[in-house]
DNA sequence: GCCAACGTTGGC
DNA sequence: GCCAACGTTGGC
């Protein structure tokens, strides 16, 4: 199994927002960016994900679970925009804010802290085991 | 609110 | 196919 981290600015589209939808899950959509598009095409049913929001908590707030593979965006007609469907999984107990994450060496390479604007990020197992610790988060 | 970094677009 | 210009994102 594969991990990933997704990222929303909270104003469009928050953790709340996500939970609220339940078991169905919810479209990711809106992705106007290649290499955030190929990385949803990598993920599998079942592939746990960080949801992350940006601007002004810059914190990861709980886990998500893919819940459909990659098919066409439907916020747009343009067919090179593909997206994946989540599922919220749990919240964070303790949400791992992004100072957390820089503080940390064993977190030192990760895309968030590497190349902050990408917005759909795969995630290695080790870092994976280390935020969930930091989160109090027991998956 | 500012601005650096990045990705995309379009003229040549 | 290159690269300058532009728009957007997101940390600070």
């Amino acid at each position: 199994m594969a991990y990933w981290l997704f990222k929303s600015e909270p104003n469009t589209w928050s953790w709340d927002d996500q939970v609220a939808k339940g078991e169905a899950g919810e479209e990711w959509d809106g992705v106007r960016n290649y290499q955030a598009r190929n990385h949803m095409r990598e993920m599998k049913m079942g592939d746990k994900g960080f949801f992350y929001h940006s601007m002004k908590e810059k914190s990861v707030v709980g886990v998500v679970e893919v819940c459909a593979e990659i098919h066409p965006d439907s916020t747009t007609e343009d067919d090179r925009w593909e997206c994946v469907d989540i599922k919220a999984v749990g919240p964070f107990p303790t949400p791992v804010s992004l100072i957390d994450i820089k503080g940390d060496p064993r977190l030192s390479e990760m895309v968030l802290v590497k190349n902050s604007r990408l917005s759909v990020q795969p995630v290695t197992e080790e870092e994976w085991t280390a935020i969930c610790q930091m989160g109090g988060y027991k998956g």
